[in-house]
DNA sequence: GATGAATGAGGATTCATTCAT
DNA sequence: AATGAATGAATCCTCATTCAT
């Protein structure tokens, strides 16, 4: 059920209550991985504060020293594990335009997302669920990234495949194809040889999606996909 | 909360419990209809059996007349709502090598899952956590798709670029493509123009699509996408 | 602790969950008495659902069967327990200008609340509270009163030791006496030789009142309170 | 919701916690003063250690600095603010008969309990419900109070109207008469000209009491109520 | 003296389910 | 086929309290 491991191990019983934590500091902290992992698992209705807590290594009643209540919880998660995420996104896009024709950038996304492998699985039942949360990350970091990278495609001179219009479209597609091998990795691993969370998983849809991307974007230079060595 | 429209009127109070209902054989159908819709907005855990039963326009016992349990409408729902988008996968891909490049496909693909918006988050929901009944869905639909899926591509004269151990990845992309707009559609929609369920949405994904698929199978010609007219 | 008997025996526990209620339709009455009890004792916070549901041969969650949540419940009992009272006392005060100086009106006041004593306590609780309800309860009911006893009060030609001004503090005094003895119950019991709510008690009282508002209101004959065989 | 003002400003947030108080002797009396009013408004159930400790301007933890429990909290509470009440009705009580057949002792008291309105709110929420509190407090204080009260009454001339068996039921329709206006003062408010506690509530609570004493008494002269300069 | 973090017990409420009607 | 009433288990959260700092 808690697949994750729990950091620290339950207080023996005999000990009085209310005592020493080693490391006070890294509840939150500790709280928080917990969380994402579970809520990533389980959505935000499947993961009870109970196995919150005990996947943090606390009684359920500790977590409210730390987090007003779930929602809240959830939100920190979500903030936490998005937006670093987008803003490495916003980083790559704000790069410019690259000579290799993206494959630094598809490498540098699919490493950083596969690095925090809840996210794309937390964002995905909050996309699916259209829940108060999203619409207002979307309105911070979803809407300006989207205006921002349409900016940028329009600059690339290899994007004379496209027409305007179809940009935003574009935006999305590599949104899904990042994302949804890691939102989906539970379900896929039943269906194809290799997690796509694994290293040899991110090495192989690194090396995809960049020959992937080539395609897209008309080039026509290094077809087989010399993967740049940023691979990781 | 509920926004899907209650099809059938509340009951006048006076009417006494337990009555006429204008038309009984609907009811299960009611019930599918209600849950899926609910299942697809908040997962398993977030529909609970009483907003269920409100959706259907009935009190949470009478649900247990048509389905043994939660469980049970669960899993009725899945495989009416995922079954027939297999089905009509399965039946594309068995149909061979297409001489327009995939464009008949990819427009046939859309609109079927267009016309059962639900499914993908369904199916996102599912897929993300993890599920016992996906679990047993992939292997039962999922699994032997993918192994056509592949077989198929072998066979096709325009997969030259692609190395046969990339095809499923290249099908999981498919996967993520098609699905992918609807099951974030609730996002999305805050991100992008047109909402992807609509039929201005709908057809602008085809187009998008089969342009997409056309450059990925390195096809050459109509490199504006004239649009199959299979559009819809 | 629960000094009510509880009327329906707990269910033997091998007997099955949700079966048989021999009086269905007494249900929400037997809550109603359990809370009102329940609630004079103790106030809205002191009393707990659980108890509540003791009381009235329950468990808690079939409480929500009947009432949406523990304030409804609250508001419910309020309602029935206060409304017949201040009934009372529109009544009484409507009839208009007894030839007896006010023995009538006191023996039915003191009488029909005696029947009720949950209710000042009641009243009393949510009074020194301050709480939204009796903010309503007091527009509803006890405005309305206070207007109509002032009005009465002016007719009578027995009044005129009292300035129109002191009328409303008459008023207010006639509320105390009556209810106080009943709200203060527990602790007078532990410093006065009758309770007050017991039958002695509330002949005593009734007695003492006349007297009381005989001299108030300047009446000179019956020095010594011929009570007037509307005690009872 | 606690409308009661912090008398301590929440500390600077960078400031270190656990530090300086600019008044640590005032502690256990800001305690004792926020405790006094949110017990009389929400009753010792509805006053939850950690509002106590927010309207103190401190953490709940502190609270267990200066008083052992909830419990005990409470009971200083009831000591601090009921013993200066009844020590002054004793007071008052056993000065015996004045000239004035009583102005002056219901001015004192009058104006007493209002000095401490909270009291007789506290006094309330204990004596509806019974609680061992009251119990004990009976025992000690009013027990010997009413001993003292009703032989002080036999003494007096001017009791002549009332049977030796009735002024234990004077006495309590005197204290009900002084602390009803008080206690209920939240819901009289709704209904009265005038806030019993205010200034000018007070002074024509007084005047109102005396003449009213004054009658029951028996007393013939200064029928309209000079106020005896004492009514503060 | 003050606090943050921890906790067991209990708070109200929801949940999926059952059964007699 | 539909419902109201009932329920055990679980929900989120609050409570009073403790203890190391």
């Amino acid at each position: 059920m808690t697949d994750e491991p729990r950091r620290r191990p339950a207080r023996r019983p005999d000990e009085p209550a209310g005592t020493i934590d080693p490391d006070p500091r890294a509840s939150r902290a500790r709280i928080l991985d917990a969380a994402e992992a579970l809520f990533a698992e389980r959505g935000f209705d499947g993961a009870s504060m109970r196995d919150l807590a005990t996947a943090a290594g606390l009684q359920p009643a500790s977590l409210y020293n730390h987090f007003p209540g779930k929602h809240a919880l959830y939100e920190a998660v979500l903030e936490r594990g998005i937006r670093p995420v987008l803003d490495e996104i916003a980083r790559v896009a704000a790069a410019g335009v690259p000579r290799d024709g993206g494959d630094a950038i598809v490498a540098a996304l699919v490493s950083h997302v596969g690095r925090r492998p809840h996210v794309p699985r937390l964002l995905q039942h909050e996309a699916a669920r259209g829940g108060e949360h999203l619409a207002e990350l979307a309105r911070r970091f979803l809407r300006p990234l989207f205006a921002q990278g349409v900016a940028a495609l329009k600059l690339r001179p290899d994007t004379r495949l496209w027409h305007d219009d179809e940009l935003s479209l574009l935006l999305a597609a590599f949104m899904h194809l990042i994302f949804g091998p890691f939102a989906m990795a539970p379900l896929l691993r039943e269906v194809m040889p290799v997690d796509p969370r694994s290293p040899e998983g991110i090495e192989q849809q690194t090396r995809f999606l960049q020959k992937l991307v080539r395609l897209l974007m008309g080039a026509t230079e290094s077809p087989n996909g010399e993967p740049s060595d940023e691979t990781r």
